[in-house]
DNA sequence: CATCGTTATTATCTTTTGTTAACGTCACCA
DNA sequence: TGGTGACGTTAACAAAAGATAATAACGATG
């Protein structure tokens, strides 16, 4: 029995794969679903597990020593969620990531999806390719951080995340531009009132 | 005849490299030798290179609206120096690397080495590993901006990467934190009024 | 050895942000 | 339906950062 949505979810990732290397990933892979405010990963969480968002939204989260949590990114539709701790250092997480949305994943065990990858070329292709998304991805990010005042940083965000600028609360945004929540409120009233 | 240096140098980048997959690299890339404020790469270039520093220190910068240099941040031995720009986004590079030491570099044509790595399996993980530093230091750099203040930025920079800050000019410490020189100035005064 | 240019520091002033707290709004739920 | 909590805004104050300019320290170079 063929699931769609999981061949359409992976056709996705990797533009030129197979359907003999779409199945190897599928049945590697896990579907799942979260309710909003459900947890993918927890804190101090070590299984190394790669979320696949096939629908819905979640953010990346990290509670600081005030007892604040502090979002770093939030991560949609076609994109993978895991936590950097995990898969990068090798240590447990200090990260949540929690859904925003209903959202439904493909889970696939990190170092099983290695072991296929090693034992199909064809695949590497699809994991570069994804080590670029996330690459490009944090290259604009420390950009804005270097190049762009907190006002500039929240304007390209907008423009460059209208759709989901929508779909979180502003504190979320707020922190991933580096700033209060309170600053931001202050922005969104400069910017206002020179229109 | 066998070039050691180059061997050593390759030799680090992917700890379980073959001889024979050494060989490739080697015959690929070029060595190339710059003088300090030389420039490995100009702003407008397009040539899909990757410059792997064997010797010495670059710093990547852009020019803004204002005509100053911002450094976005530096790349020391056995790390590959390459622009986000033509390599990442296929387009013409708005940022310079400039050598900053007497520097000798690997370079090789990204392209290329593309097909060596498809051609040759083995050589996929060295990419691998490659595009797993690049994201640590990304997602760390990242971090700091949104968990850290100016002042634990400069602390936690001055921690981790001890050996460069004395090879570089402040002022290009403070563009990597984000900041200006002049605030990056008062905030060593801070801390020294502390001590 | 003197000089020039670059870099770092310091001062002054303005602008922005952080912090804390209060307030209104809204959604959700008992 | 009344209450509770989360969110965004606003206010007031303190702290920090940006902008600009002047000065001091330093290195390279002739």
């Amino acid at each position: 029995m063929i699931d769609f949505e999981k061949i359409k979810a992976i056709y996705k990732l990797g533009k030129e794969l197979s359907l003999q290397d779409i199945q190897l990933l599928i049945a590697a892979a896990t579907p799942k679903s979260f309710a909003p405010t459900a947890y993918l990963i927890e804190e101090g969480a070590t299984k190394r597990e790669i979320h696949f968002i096939v629908k819905g939204l979640v953010r990346v989260f990290i509670v600081n020593d005030k007892g604040e949590e502090i979002t770093s990114r939030v991560v949609t539709e076609n994109h993978p969620a895991t936590s950097s701790d995990i898969i990068l250092f090798n240590r447990p997480s200090r990260f949540y990531i929690q859904a925003i949305e209903p959202t439904k994943t493909l889970t696939i065990d990190f170092d099983e999806l290695q072991l296929i990858i090693e034992k199909h070329p064809k695949l590497m292709r699809l994991r570069r390719n994804i080590l670029f998304d996330l690459l490009r991805e944090s290259t604009t990010h420390i950009e804005s951080f270097i190049l762009l005042s907190p006002e500039e940083r929240y304007l390209q965000f907008v423009e460059n995340y209208a759709d989901i600028c929508s779909r979180i609360p502003d504190k979320y945004i707020a922190n991933i531009l580096g700033i209060t929540p309170v600053s931001l409120s202050r922005i969104r009233k400069r910017i206002a009132g020179r229109k």
